[in-house]
DNA sequence: CTGTTAGCGCTTTCAG
DNA sequence: CTGAAAGCGCTAACAG
């Protein structure tokens, strides 16, 4: 009010502002502020100080109080991308657990290995304490950990082609479950089986393991080996859905669709429901992830995916890294995926 | 391979042991790394020093950097929860926007007004240079923005009901749209209509504007006004499908129904075909969101929100204000939400 | 119980 | 073109 013109920019309040009020020394006010058992302040000094930092409106600066400790209290998740349900519940989880441990987390989004290259460098400049790594196989398989791992970086890597070296590997096998799952849809006499998949699951050199399975199976069974039954569309409900009702409009359509997500499988539920169709009388779906939207399509969607979406040991994993300090051999834990068997197929 | 039993932790290398090593001052070493156009470094030396850099695998400590450069490079995203589509949209939004402005983003997750409270501490410890508050106006409404703003750091908060002051405002207005939707489904003949809202919807004495504009139109039409008609169950998929079937299953089932989310309304359109009825002769299905996912449906969604889903506006605000450094005046967007009529209602 | 002091690792004047 | 030196704001020994 007194000058709207040219308002002057008071700096923040500094710990030593706070002391100055209080009449103490900087080093009482941060023992106060961080509440030590081990240092004990008179009541009355305490009082002072707490006073002196409200009127003033004090806020410890993160990034001087991280340099002096060496360490941040944050964790670092990197993901491959936004608005993946996987992606989702995993944050979910370390969100959890990190609350609980007082930590915050920060989020990074890697699609491509130039990105995650990226993210490993702020790694690696101390932006946390520790990180999970979650780009997907495909990513991950240009990228170069060491860096990271050789300054004994508490790290958790999600990935099935990576080895635990410096660093711990959550694995989730997918192949024996995909091969169950097309097993099943040749055994029960489907011979044109198309595969949705995700834009990345065909990336040049670059084969997923859902795809990898389904190239298999096809050549394994002596399947119709027809490349216009292999389209992208797994990435998106709208995609999935668009793909599958192209699908089905061709002159020779499949009668089975092995869907790389269930998002996308969902979708194709529909697609096929909307041309008319019976699943899984004229179309099988099978989805991958085993999402519990899958539990309400009509028929319910037959799935490959983990019996339970559960990333807390992972996390914990991290957490348990964090706190020995210590260079860890690395640590596996597997969880097998599975193939689920409702009603789509 | 020398000392398998007790890895002597060598600390991470700094600036200084690169200047040793490339027989420089750490003065150079920062040029040399800052690249700055206005401190031209020759040939040879730059060169020893980014050898010497690279041999050492130094990576640049930020905290340190922050500390002296006071400013992070990073802005801050705080949404009120993972896996919520317009949240997704939003953070895609500022990731495009802060790449290319070679800024890092680092996301936070505020469900209630507690965990947000933590955050707004956190923004004043300077963990980021700006930030974007998008937690919803639940949440927002138990918030005091004004020790954040009072420090003239930049913000930019996604609200319908808060005050531009010290910080800039995007608003998307629901009520108009929400009340033509309903007034849509009067029209047509609707007399029991269902409302299925988010759980905060309803919380205490706080009411969303779509269950506002519920109950006024309850009110203004003489509609039944029969509470079994209001249940939660807008927040998920799963759980939208479930309140709709049982809404499908009372004695006197509604005729229509109004849901707070474009995601439980798909699975509205999906009970209700799976309970043998039609859409939209036997229920009339309305959304909130104008979501992509709205046009796959069979009949597609009839929703409000707005025309097209773009935070890119509300970034760029953030970015101005980050970049101008002033104290500029609080400024406001509105983007009006629009009744989309399509096939479900 | 409280104060003094020495840095954490980096950037940035200011001299040379 | 390069170096010396002064801190950024905070914490943690160490004294008193």
């Amino acid at each position: 009010m007194a000058e709207p013109t040219r308002e002057s920019h008071r700096p923040k309040p500094t710990s030593r502002d706070v002391a100055a009020l209080a009449g103490v020394s900087v080093a009482t006010v941060s023992y106060v502020l961080n509440g030590r058992r081990d240092r004990r302040v008179g009541d009355a000094t305490r009082q002072r100080v707490l006073d002196a930092a409200a009127s003033l409106n004090y806020a410890p600066n993160q990034s001087a109080r991280d340099l002096r400790r060496r360490r941040t209290q944050r964790v670092c998740l990197v993901v491959g991308s936004i608005g993946v349900p996987t992606y989702d519940k995993l944050a979910e989880d370390l969100h959890a657990v990190a609350d609980a441990a007082e930590y915050g987390v920060v989020t990074m989004v890697a699609g491509d290995a130039d990105r995650a290259r990226k993210a490993i460098e702020s790694l690696r400049q101390g932006i946390a304490d520790g990180a999970l790594i979650a780009t997907g196989d495909r990513v991950l398989a240009e990228l170069s950990l060491e860096s990271l791992a050789a300054s004994a970086f508490p790290l958790v890597v999600l990935g099935n082609h990576v080895e635990a070296s410096g660093f711990d590997v959550s694995r989730f096998p997918e192949t024996a479950a995909c091969e169950r799952a097309l097993r099943h849809l040749v055994d029960s006499g489907r011979r044109r089986i198309a595969f949705v998949g995700h834009r990345g699951d065909f990336d040049g050199t670059y084969r997923s393991e859902r795809y990898g399975a389904y190239r298999s199976a096809v050549a394994r069974h002596g399947l119709d080996a027809d490349e216009s039954l292999v389209v992208a569309g797994a990435d998106d409900r709208v995609e999935g859905y668009r793909a599958v009702k192209a699908l089905l409009a061709l002159s020779a359509p499949p009668d089975a669709v092995f869907v790389a997500s269930d998002r996308a499988a969902i979708s194709a539920i529909w697609a096929a429901r909307d041309a008319g169709l019976s699943v899984p009388r004229d179309l099988a779906v099978v989805g991958s992830g085993n999402l519990p939207d899958g539990l309400i399509t009509n028929p319910p969607l037959t799935t490959v995916g983990p019996s339970r979406l559960d990333y807390s040991p992972a996390v914990r994993m991290l957490f348990s890294r964090i706190a020995s300090g210590q260079q860890l051999p690395g640590r596996t834990i597997t969880t097998d995926w599975t193939f689920i068997r409702r009603g789509s197929a």
